[in-house]
DNA sequence: ATGACGGTGTGGCACCGA
């Protein structure tokens, strides 16, 4: 079973890059972020002419979020239950799966501007709600997948530049401990069960040439509660669509789990 | 360097992202 996330900041510029992905890579589950569309915009009858379900909480201009499954999706959450929130930023359901079903949370995480700024605020609240939900999520689905852009940095390995950075958005040891904190509840880091190339991330801002430099940020996640741990083959960042023109600034990750 | 690039919505720019 093949589970991935991408933000493609922006569903209607990228729709033809996700039909091209997907044909490429045809996982069982995608997670999308940043459709930056309305639900009444979303693309549904595209995706199911290539054999895809869609789990759709959309919003105009920002934010938004999908799941796209070979299999139906049951048990659809929007959101972070108890926490009111305007933004689209959570999407969560239950995929069948040959090995048991598999509870997929898709999170659009906070950005948070800067430190001491009210999205910042914001942005920490949001992630002390998701913990807390999380938690419940936990006991009732042992086997689970937290994965989406999480804009934060999990550890200095995941920064270009993690000394000149430090303290600075996305950096910051609120939001690492906050991450840590997710962790705590039983969760693990995919992409770190394996040993991986040095300097790989999955976000390169558009301007100076930061891909071709490589000044990235590895921010998009794919995390995997105990019980799945031993099912876990393989966890890699797919940097091609990064390649094509008018790219989403993130790239897709893929967990691929034991059937 | 309150910069850069790119998306959206509005309107000839502002706001936001990371």
């Amino acid at each position: 079973m093949k589970i991935a996330t991408w933000n493609i900041n922006s569903l209607t510029v990228r729709l033809p890059q996700v039909l091209d992905w997907l044909a490429a890579n045809p996982v069982d589950v995608l997670g999308l972020q940043e459709l930056k569309l309305s639900d009444d915009k979303f693309p549904l009858d595209a995706l199911q002419a290539i054999g895809y379900h869609s789990a759709v909480f959309g919003q105009k201009t920002y934010n938004g979020v999908a799941l796209l499954t070979r299999a139906p999706v049951t048990g659809v959450v929007k959101n972070i239950p108890g926490f009111a929130d305007e933004q689209s930023r959570v999407i969560a359901g239950t995929i069948a799966s040959p090995a048991g079903d598999v509870r997929v949370i898709n999170g659009y995480f906070v950005n948070g501007q800067a430190p001491g700024t009210d999205k910042f605020a914001y942005k920490m609240t949001w992630l002390a709600a998701l913990r807390d939900w999380l938690a419940t999520e936990l006991a009732r689905h042992p086997r689970l997948v937290l994965m989406g852009d999480f804009n934060i940095t999990a550890d200095d390995r995941d920064s270009w530049d993690p000394d000149g950075l430090r303290e600075t958005i996305h950096h910051t040891s609120a939001e690492r401990e906050a991450l840590q904190s997710l962790l705590a509840l039983g969760l693990h880091d995919a992409f770190r069960l394996f040993e991986q190339p040095e300097k790989s991330y999955s976000w390169w801002d558009y301007r100076e040439f930061a891909f071709r430099r490589n000044r990235g940020l590895r921010i998009d996640y794919t995390l995997v509660s105990e019980a799945l741990r031993p099912q876990v083959l393989a966890c890699a960042i797919d940097r091609l669509p990064r390649k094509n023109e008018r790219p989403s600034d993130h790239t897709p990750v893929v967990l691929t789990l034991a059937d």
